[in-house]
DNA sequence: CGTTAACCTAGTCGTCAGGTAGGTATTCGA
DNA sequence: TCGAATACCTACCTGACGACTAGGTTAACG
C-alpha cells in the first residue's frame, strides 16, 4: 500500500539481526529461511541498508551481515528511509535543503497550497513515529526473564 | 509515493468545494480548469467520493457538485480513504471488522509479527493526523478579515 | 584450492496508477 | 419541446515500477 514489500522485508531482516546483536555476522540465506522471504531479493535491499551504513557485512566463508551500531540507536526511521527513500506522503510533498517542507505545486507563482498543510502534518506525524521507535523496540517482541535483559 | 494523485487531486477538489461552502454547486469542469487537473480522470475520484456520500452532485445544465455536509464535519481521513481505499502503511496489516489490527503474517499460526508494532503504530499516526483535520481546516488558507468569520 | 557467501548487473513479468474516449442519463433555460 | 450543459458510466490504453530471477564476480575462511 503505503510502502512496499522493500520496507516490510528489510524491516523483518533487520529486526531479525537484532536479535543477535553483537554476535557473529548471520548469513542472508539464514534470514531469507527463517522468514520466508526470497534470497536473492533481500540481496538488493541489503545492498541499500550497507550504503546507508546501517549494517555491516563479512564476505566469504562465516559471512553476513550483522547491525553497524547498537539496535537502540538505530531509528526505524533511519531504516525505512534507507529503504524506501525519502518519506513522502505524496509526490509533490519533499523536504527541502534545510528540513523544509516544498510544494511543487508552489514553485509556479501560485501563492499558497491549502492542502500542503494536511501533507505537512500527515509527512510529520509518520517521521515523528518512526524517529520514536528503535530496531531494539522490534527486538524484543518476548520478553523471556531469565536474565536481567540487555 | 505513499499516497497515490488520488489522494492528492481529490483532496484539492474537495478543497476547492469547501471553499464554497453552501452555496450553489460548482461544475467540475470549472475545478479542473482552476486545479489544472485533467477533467476526465477527475470523474472517477468524483464517483468515489460520491459513494462515500461525501459530495452531493446535481446533474444537468447548472449542475455540479458540492459537499454532503458542513465542512467541518467532514475528516481528511473519511476524504482519504474514499479515495484511496483502507489506509495501511504495508499490505500485510490491515484493520479487522472490529477495529483491531491484523497482520496477514500471524495468521499461520507462527505466533507474533514483530514488526507488526511498527506498522500498527504509524496507521495509528496517520489515521490520528488525518482524523484531527477537516476540510474546514484546509478551506481558509487564507484568512480575510473583512468578516468576522464562518 | 575449493567452498561459502557477499556483491553486482541485467534482465523478466504482472500490476496498477494515471489518463483518454465515447457514450448515456438527467436537468435546465429558451 | 428542444438543445445545451453536465453528471455518470464502461471500456480501454500506456508507461512505470514493484517484485523477483539469473548468472556472474569478488572476497574470506578452512
Amino acid at each position: 500500500m503505503m510502502f512496499s514489500t522493500r520496507a516490510e522485508y528489510g524491516v523483518r531482516v533487520m529486526a531479525h539481526l537484532a536479535g543477535r546483536d553483537g554476535a557473529e555476522p548471520v548469513a542472508l540465506g539464514a534470514i531469507a529461511t527463517a522468514e520466508g522471504l526470497p534470497l536473492a531479493y533481500l540481496e538488493h535491499l541489503m545492498a541499500r541498508l550497507r550504503r546507508a551504513e546501517l549494517v555491516a557485512s563479512r564476505r566469504g566463508a562465516h559471512g553476513g551481515y550483522s547491525l553497524a551500531r547498537p539496535a537502540g540507536t538505530i531509528s526505524m526511521a533511519e531504516v525505512v528511509e534507507a529503504l524506501e527513500g525519502d518519506i513522502a506522503p505524496i509526490e509533490c510533498i519533499s523536504e527541502g535543503a534545510d528540513g523544509t517542507l516544498v510544494c511543487s505545486r508552489e514553485e509556479h507563482g501560485d501563492g499558497i497550497c491549502p492542502t500542503k498543510l494536511l501533507w505537512a502534518r500527515v509527512r510529520g506525524s509518520i517521521v515523528t513515529t518512526l524517529r520514536e521507535m528503535t530496531l531494539q523496540d522490534l527486538a524484543k517482541p518476548v520478553p523471556e526473564r531469565n536474565e536481567t535483559a540487555a
